[in-house]
RNA sequence: GGAGAGAUGGCAGAGUGGUUGAAUGCGGCGGUCUUGAAAACCGUUGUACCUUAACAGGUACCGGGGGUUCGAAUCCCUCUCUCUCCGCCA
């Protein structure tokens, strides 16, 4: 959520940014939170007097009842009661209008950072930078699905028995590289001096809220309508909220932290080749990383994060690419997203992995997650987070790209966890 | 799931209708003392919002929401959570 402060005072940038983010009709929005805000103030300022008023005259009244002059005391009750009237009606329509102010506030997405390409699309995306060989595989190579069957590692019509489709069953060996893949990116973590969390999956609306994910992305979520919790989209959702209501002091920051979890996603709308195989699918594993920091570090870190997980893709040898978002292309609530996307040579395509995003005050805003500076003053904190990373086509590039006569080639930094060198 | 008890400032813990934003203790910060530190003593110590150029003033917040009252941390309703006992259970 934008700070309505930020709205008032420079206008200007704000639309700049709200365009840059191709949202329809800002100068609309923009113009109806000046006016809201405007009224709230003046709503709040008259409602304020009458309390104040109030406040006055029942300590007269108090101090009367003392003094036993009742006869004086019941003749302040009237103006009172007439007061708390005028004040029911003033704090109706301030409220009518608050709720007008905070609906229209947060249509509003998290403005660009200065160096986010213009762009309406994920053409317009700027790719910063490219690693690794594109492997040249033979004309008889399997996509990903069909080596799964071959070596029966993951099985995607049980997931359809089972549950239905995007839920698949992984079995033997492509068990053990799912149990593999998430220690080695919790282990790289750790090394990298984030704490680890082990999060619930299931978040209430207050947590949906703080991250963004509602109202925005509703449709998205499983919802458990019975206890009115969400299935949880990504890590992010409860680690972050873990700072929901929070004051940090300046020596707790940089918060790092990293989870493992599963993630839940509906992906209402997808289709076709998207979705086949391990492309997309509405349960997956995820090691997650989030940062809290002081806002003039955010964008030192976000480098910093970015350089990791492309150190993870480096350790597993797979050809990556670092893409930098366009403004019509990033998500709501980021200021500026990397994405990472790993060439999958069966499919000849790159598929995201990992998205790292700083979303500057645009979640703590929501959060209400702050910190003293040196000064004693509170201030917002900027929050980032990236995926470090997603399983699925992780596993799906790693199948494809080292197929070979014998089977599957596990890269050698996973070999100590998974305790075989190759799937056959 | 059933019965009972409870939720107060960073923490502990008073307060059951009238200057109570809230006693007291601990902690934190500043100071005196000290070569330095500790102890002791003195002072200070929440958040948000509104008005103001500023000084300053005002409003709200004692788990959340609603109500009674001129006035609520205090009374009533409701929700959530915690604890104890019973039941069930990985």
């Amino acid at each position: 959520m934008l700070q309505i402060q930020l709205i008032i005072e420079d206008k200007e940038r704000v639309l700049r940014g709200l365009k840059k983010k191709r949202l329809k009709d800002a100068e609309k929005y923009i113009q109806e939170i000046i006016e809201l805000d405007q009224k709230r103030k003046q709503l709040i300022t008259q409602s304020n007097e009458i309390k104040n008023n109030i406040n006055v005259l029942s300590k007269q009244i108090g101090d009367l009842f003392k003094s036993e002059k009742k006869e004086e005391a019941e003749k302040l009750k009237p103006t009172s009661i007439e007061l708390k009237g005028r004040e029911a009606q003033i704090d109706t329509e301030l409220k009518h209008i608050e709720t007008a102010l905070h609906n229209t506030l947060v249509l509003l997405p998290n403005l660009p950072h200065s160096s986010v390409p213009d762009g309406a699309c994920a053409e317009e995306n700027e790719i910063v930078f490219q690693y690794g060989n594109i492997p040249v595989l033979s004309s008889d190579a399997l996509c990903h699905w069909d080596l799964a069957d071959k070596y029966g590692i993951i099985n995607f019509e049980l997931g359809v028995k089972l549950t239905g489709a995007g839920f698949p069953v992984y079995r033997g060996k492509g068990a053990k590289l799912q149990r593999a893949l998430i220690n080695f990116f919790l282990d790289e973590a750790l090394k990298n001096d984030y704490i680890e969390i082990e999060p619930p999956v299931l978040v209430n609306e207050d947590s949906g809220f703080g991250t963004g994910q509602l109202p925005d992305k509703d449709g998205q979520m499983y919802y458990v309508e019975k206890d009115q919790l969400y299935l949880i989209p990504t890590a992010e959702v409860p680690i972050t909220n873990i700072y929901r209501d929070v004051i940090l002091k300046e020596n707790e920051l940089p918060v790092k932290n990293c989870g493992y979890t599963l993630c839940f996603r509906r992906e209402a709308g997808s289709y076709g080749k998207e979705v086949r195989g391990l492309n997309r699918l509405h349960q997956f594993d995820k090691v997650e990383i989030v940062q809290i920091v002081r806002p003039e570090e955010s964008y030192e870190v976000i480098e910093e994060m970015r350089e990791y997980v492309a150190s993870l893709l480096k350790m597993l040898e797979l050809p990556f690419r670092t893409v930098k978002l366009c403004g019509g292309d990033m998500s709501f609530a980021s200021a500026l997203t990397y994405d990472m996307e790993v060439y999958s040579a069966a499919q000849k395509r790159w598929l995201e992995v990992s998205s790292v995003s700083n979303f500057e005050t645009f979640q703590t805003n929501r959060l209400k997650c702050r910190f003293k500076d040196k000064n004693g003053k509170t201030l917002l904190t900027h929050s980032l987070n990236g995926s470090a990373l997603a399983l699925p086509r992780i596993v799906a590039a790693l199948l494809e790209n080292n197929q070979a006569e014998r089977g599957i080639k596990i890269p050698p930094v996973l070999v100590p966890y998974t305790g075989f060198e190759w799937i056959d």
